[in-house]
RNA sequence: GCCCGGGUGGCGGAACUGGUAGACGCGCAGGACUUAAAAUCCUGUUGCCAGUAAUGGCAGUAUCGGUUCGAUUCCGAUCCCGGGCACCA
């Protein structure tokens, strides 16, 4: 019989299937004292697309590695599930009226299908889903635990809201107000990125995502659920450094997360609406600069605005806060190159020279960031050098590039302290005439044709003159502290997780408002907190989810009579991704999300596999959680994943992304059907790295199931449909196990080493098969050990021959081969002659010759003599096993 | 603009710690088997030049330069491509 993939892939997966081959014991009946290997993919969103190539090949070698860790004697724990909550099936529902919890399931029932058709061996008894009451009960639960805890800044830890020290002398009201200001979900009024057309707010990294797709993006004021992520913000930046993750990755989280050091500085505040001095503060990261800052920016938002804008500039400081505010995220990114802003009337007075610097609103100042104001250097920032220009405002140079350093700074040791004084513009007495390149430099600035932004030395700063930047940070951040007018202080970029969708199909929120305004909680014992019924999932457009129209369930009376109103936010679909894996752990717990016991044997993940589009979202927001848990005591890890692999894409065949509007989507479905299971996955990982983008190649996978032909044909005959008559039950020829012990070592080593190279694995299997072809007689025991190497990349195949040549069913419950050192080096090696580095001949000598013999052969080689006839012989290099190389004059 | 990656045959990609560039596969060309085709098997396949040929010579890992006996690998500059961030003070 011919190698019919069709038949032998439906027989093994029902093998599996029905003696639960992948099935991990629960945690009473594991061995533990094997080690244990939890490799993990990031679980789909069951879309009416079904699977793509794309998923196939991030599952595959996730795949393969359970079932090699499985050979290995680990404990494996190789999970699935879906992340079942979402947009996509919400909008269908609102298209067709099918329940978005009927479309789930079907598009559930797809995935599996098509998931088990590839021959994953998952263990789908530990299956979780976002969407089941029985998981989001615990994601409720988790966010419960986050509404009653806050952030220790002593400790840095999150601790429950009952240890939360209240001040004396506050008012019931007061002290409602104050708990609820530090808890880690609170509500919060502000501006959010709203989304018209699906008729929800959206999270700042999902921005883009929905403009892509058409979609449009306005700032909004809406009171919102946040989760206080912004508080971890410096250990999920630390613990970035122990994690074994992409460098790339890491990076992109550090940029997001975007740290930066630098002061808050306090500007005194002359104004006609002020009878004394007001104070406000501005952040910023070059304290250095302070000398040079000759005017104050402020967000139009920023709430000192009304308190100091003077009578005459009323009007016009109102109209402006009103166009801002209805400027839309996408005009503002737009409208980026142009600043405007008005005049407040105001003044501060910089607190380093006394100078009175006028105070402007505008646009171009974020009320999230910092304080919301900042101190204008237009000498040395762009943004404040163009605002400068556009309002002729005086621009001060306060730092030099250090290459004018030496023609501007005249050192003149003064007696007592020998500091280093560096002299700027207007100190002509010690003879500045001369430096050219100085004083270009100064009048450049000042006429604001150069922006220097850079580090350099300070000029024109009084105590600060000749520091270069670093110094001069320290220095006048020590001065302010000193005289109580700023000090140093670290700002994030992050934001707070806005965690509020005004949809229908996500988790409800258990809370409940109460008619004076209040926030009351549901009990720990009263989720799951299930969604209604309802006859249409539309969005109500004002800014509230379909929820609000459900009365019933709105509306409802305390035991002694209270009326409540229920929160009608559903969380965002991240949610209930952002502690997944801690279920699969124990999915069957009903009395807690998971158990700390099995918690610390099987966390965290070894290996995670995903695409790099989740780096600032769902990884940031999982780390998060995970800390968050370990904080209460409730897990004993405070990273989940140890090993991050981004696996790349997989392009269409014409090179470019799959899509189907271009109509170059790939179905694995259609390819299964036409070479199978094994040769798709083997393909899939034999393309290349897997964190590269690669394209599909049709001829490819047809190569690939030419490869298992080949394999089949070497070990079956057609004909009888019996094993080979050329494989015979003897020991192997020290030729087979040479090349069979190199093949272990080569695909043991990259399983091993995490790069995820499975390419070179299934090159050194072709060529060992191309090696056997060639050979008389086969050893039964040589290809017994191929086909258990052959396993975890091709299950199917492998397990139909282990069968056929006479072995028991169950070729996973077999132990990895292993391989011999000694057996691995080859018995010759080809070794390259060159004369001054140019190969001149080729040889094989033994292996492991010595220096010597390698260099007689050098000089008794023809070509090598014929090359260096003449010449002198200046020295010869030899390395064993690789070369020689004389080198002649 | 800033911060990360990366440029190797016709294509996907190999190459340990600086030591034979192009493994393996695809495609292509030629041959065998066949009435024929498919399938399969064998041979060749970086470019240029010389030779009937075996073979030999030169160039070659984006470009230019450096270090070295020797560089795809290390260093510097430039160009191109991909990704991330983008009024974050």
């Amino acid at each position: 019989m011919k190698y019919n993939h069709i038949e032998i892939e439906k027989k093994w997966q029902r093998y599996w299937k029905e003696n639960k081959t992948f099935r991990t014991p629960e945690f009473d009946e594991l061995d533990l004292t094997k080690p244990k290997y939890y490799v993990l993919d990031m679980f789909p969103y069951p879309s009416g697309d079904g699977l793509h190539v794309g998923h196939a090949e991030g599952y595959t070698a996730t795949d393969i590695i359970a079932r090699y860790k499985r050979m290995r004697g680990f404990n494996v724990l190789h999970p699935m599930g879906w992340d079942a909550f979402g947009l996509p099936t919400e909008q269908f529902a609102i298209k067709t009226g099918i329940h978005p919890k009927i479309r789930t399931e079907e598009c559930i029932a797809r995935f599996k299908q098509q998931l088990n058709s590839i021959g994953f061996g998952y263990d789908w008894e530990r299956e979780v889903n976002t969407s089941d009451k029985d998981f989001f009960r615990w994601t409720q639960w988790i966010f419960l635990k986050l509404f009653n805890s806050y952030y220790d800044i002593e400790e840095d830890k999150a601790k429950p809201i009952e240890d939360l020290k209240i001040p004396d002398g506050l008012s019931d009201e007061q002290i409602y107000n104050f708990i609820n200001n530090q808890r880690l979900a609170y509500l919060a009024d502000g501006p959010v990125n709203w989304c018209p057309e699906l008729g929800t707010v959206l999270a700042n990294e999902e921005v883009a995502e929905q403009i892509e797709k058409g979609f449009t993006v306005v700032r909004k004021n809406m009171k919102q659920w946040k989760l206080r992520i912004t508080s971890y913000a410096d250990r999920l930046l630390n613990d970035l450094n122990n994690l074994d993750w992409p460098d790339n990755i890491k990076e992109i989280q550090k940029n997001w997360i975007g740290r930066s050091e630098g002061a808050i500085i306090k500007f005194k505040i002359k104004s006609e609406k002020l009878s004394e001095l007001g104070v406000i503060e501005v952040f910023t990261t070059r304290p250095d600069t302070l000398f040079g800052a000759t005017f104050l920016v402020i967000a139009p938002e920023h709430p000192v605005v009304k308190n100091i804008t003077s009578d005459e500039n009323k009007s016009e400081i109102e109209k402006y806060i009103d166009e801002s505010s209805k400027k839309s995220e996408l005009e503002r990114i737009e409208l980026n190159k142009i600043k405007s802003g008005v005049f407040t009337g105001a003044f501060a007075i910089n607190p380093a020279n006394g100078k009175e610097i006028p105070i402007y609103i505008s646009d171009y100042v974020l009320m999230s960031y910092g304080t919301g104001s900042i101190m204008s250097v237009p000498g040395h920032d762009e943004r404040d050098m163009e605002f400068a220009k556009k309002y002729n405002i005086d621009i001060e140079p306060v730092v030099i590039p250090e290459d004018l350093k030496d023609s501007a700074i005249r050192k003149l040791k003064t007696e007592e302290s020998g500091e280093l004084i560096l002299t700027g513009r207007g100190l002509k007495t010690i003879g500045f005439e001369d430096s050219f390149e100085y004083k270009d430099y100064i009048r450049k600035v000042t006429d604001g044709e150069i922006c220097y932004y850079k580090e350099g030395y300070a000029i024109n700063s009084g105590f600060l003159n000749g520091l270069a930047t670093k110094e001069a940070k320290v220095k006048v951040t020590e001065w302010l502290s000193d005289n109580n007018l700023g000090y140093k202080t670290i700002n994030y970029r992050l934001r707070d997780w806005l965690f509020s969708r005004q949809r229908f199909w996500g988790e409800p929120f258990p809370i409940l408002h109460s008619n004076d305004g209040k926030i009351k909680a549901l009990l720990y014992d009263e989720i799951p907190l299930e969604l209604p019924e309802v006859e249409n999932y539309k969005p109500s457009g004002t800014g509230e989810s379909p929820l609000a129209n459900i009365s019933d369930w709105v509306n409802i009376e305390s035991p002694s009579g209270i009326k409540y109103k229920r929160e009608t936010n559903t969380m965002p679909q991240l949610a209930g991704s952002s502690w997944y894996f801690l279920r699969y752990i124990d999915p069957g717990n009903k009395n807690n999300f998971c158990d700390i016991e099995k918690e610390k044997y099987w966390m965290p993940v070894d290996t995670y596999i995903g695409g790099a589009e989740h780096s600032v979202g769902h990884l940031l927001y999982a780390r998060f959680w995970m800390k968050f848990l370990f904080d209460l005591g409730l897990v004993t890890h405070n990273e989940p994943f140890r090993k991050l692999f981004n696996q790349g894409m997989v392009l269409g065949e014409d090179g470019v992304k799959m899509s189907k509007s271009r109509g170059n989507v790939v179905n694995p479905e259609d390819v299964i059907k036409d070479f199978g299971a094994d040769s798709l996955r083997l393909f899939e990982m034999f393309m290349g790295p897997l964190e590269t983008s690669k394209p599909w190649s049709t001829e490819g996978i047809a190569g690939m199931n030419r490869f298992l032909n080949r394999v089949w044909r070497l070990i079956i005959d057609e004909d009888s449909d019996n094993i080979n008559t050329k494989i015979i039950d003897v020991d192997p020829s020290e030729k087979e196990t040479r090349i069979l012990h190199r093949t272990i070592k080569k695909i043991t080593n990259d399983l091993d080493d995490g790069d995820m190279k499975f390419n070179t694995s299934i090159a050194q299997m072709m060529i060992f098969i191309n090696e056997l072809y060639k050979m008389e007689t086969l050893s039964k025991k040589t290809i017994q050990d191929f086909i258990l190497l052959l396993s975890p990349f091709a299950p199917h195949i492998s397990e139909e021959i282990w069968f056929r040549i006479g072995n028991p069913a169950g070729i996973s419950d077999q132990s990895w081969p292993k391989f011999i050192d000694e057996f691995t080096k080859q018995e010759t090696v080809t070794v390259a002659f060159s004369v001054n580095g140019k190969v001149r001949a080729k040889i094989e000598m033994d292996f492991d010759a010595d220096e010597k013999s390698l260099e007689q052969t050098a000089l008794d080689n023809e070509s090598i003599k014929k090359h260096i006839y003449g010449k002198n012989i200046k020295k010869i290099i030899t390395v064993r096993n690789k070369m020689v190389n004389v080198v002649v004059s």
